[in-house]
DNA sequence: CCTAAACTACCCATTACGTCA
DNA sequence: CGTGACGTAATGGGTAGTTTA
């Protein structure tokens, strides 16, 4: 015997007893590569994230990436593109950027990212950060720190081709602020990277690069998430695969030692069809003239026929191959049971 | 209008470096 | 001091969308 419940349906029909646990599984789980276009998965990629899952209409386990620095979540009016400055200038050029600011690739790379942001308006949204950079000063600082610190990394880079990679450490300050600015946005256009870039002191690659990690880092932890739901589903469906063992076993048992049972009256027992519990209700199944195909009282309807259906019923090991066949349709919610 | 090449942005797997126990 | 684990910056390959000739 078997049970033939899919996860799936597991998981709907979990939903009304713990709905905090009910996941959008096709979210970022299996999305191979090619099976989407491109454009869906950059819509579905920061669904792991916080803004999109609260734009979907699927409910989710959502991650909580809460920053260890005790920032809030930009509200949802923050997340807009449209959403006020709060004192970021991108137009200023950071005092150590014009100093720091001088290699060859940077150059090539700000070429024209950084003309568009520098002739960009001040009211230009897309180059716009509605960030508090109340540490403005802070990050200048440690921009100037670590600016010096790497100085000769930064030139190693791309420059100089064939010499080992030297690896940076971002800053505190640096951290974040891009992950504030994650949680603005977790892609970025040109005029954003350009613009996080100067007020970093950084090249827009490597701000680039931190928002590909990091967009990494999130679907890493969300597959987490989703892994640890279907371990806790499949506990579940193994506990009630063995409930309804049990269950079963019980059945047979009182059918086989009890032979007075057949002769209930024809109401008395009945099988939930929501539930699937045999459930005694006289009035349940009184007035019905087609009962469901899987109740009990469909054998027991002519009390005449009872125990050769009764026979039917049990002579063989029946299974459930609900998996190998159409489920019903979901059955109206039950009136019969508690 | 159609098409192919070039460009761009992204994802992904992997490498390599810095830090820490 | 050496070493392995871990986090993460950086790299290279591949894909898909867009632009351009």
């Amino acid at each position: 015997m078997e049970l033939g419940l899919s996860l799936g349906e597991a998981a709907v029909a979990d939903a009304g007893r713990a709905p905090e646990l009910v996941l959008g599984l096709g979210v970022g789980v299996g999305a191979g590569r090619g099976e989407e276009s491109e454009k869906r998965r950059r819509e579905v990629a920061p669904a792991a994230g916080w803004w999109a899952a609260a734009a979907s209409p699927e409910p989710s386990v959502r991650l909580s990436l809460v920053s260890s620095l005790g920032l809030r979540w930009p509200s949802e009016s923050g997340r807009s593109e449209a959403s006020p400055r709060a004192g970021f200038d991108v137009n200023r050029m950071p005092s150590v950027a014009a100093g720091a600011a001088g290699t060859a690739e940077e150059e090539e790379d700000e070429e024209d990212g950084a003309a568009a942001a520098l002739s960009s308006s001040p009211n230009d949204s897309g180059a716009s950060f509605p960030l508090d950079l109340s540490a403005h000063g802070r990050l200048e600082a440690a921009a100037a720190q670590a600016g010096g610190d790497r100085s000769s990394s930064r030139a190693s880079d791309d420059d100089e081709g064939a010499s080992a990679r030297k690896k940076l450490r971002l800053s505190k300050d640096q951290s974040a602020f891009l992950e504030e600015s994650f949680k603005e946005h977790s892609t970025l256009n040109p005029k954003q990277k350009v613009a996080l870039a100067k007020q970093l002191n950084l090249r827009p690659r490597q701000v680039e690069v931190w928002f590909q990690n990091r967009r990494a880092r999130t679907k890493l932890k969300q597959t987490e998430v989703d892994c640890e739901y279907l371990k806790r589903c499949c506990e579940t469906l193994t506990e009630e695969n063995r409930r309804l063992h049990k269950e079963l076993s019980e059945l047979r048992a009182l059918k086989t030692a009890q032979p007075f049972y057949m002769h209930l009256p024809a109401t008395t027992l009945s099988m939930c069809p929501s539930c699937e519990r045999v459930a005694s209700n006289p009035a349940a199944n009184a007035s019905t003239s087609a009962p469901p195909a899987n109740t009990i009282n469909a054998a027991v309807a002519a009390p005449e026929q009872r125990p050769s259906s009764f026979a039917a019923l049990f002579s063989s090991p029946r299974g459930f191959p609900l998996a190998a066949q159409p489920r019903p349709p979901p059955p109206p919610p039950a009136s019969n049971c508690l």
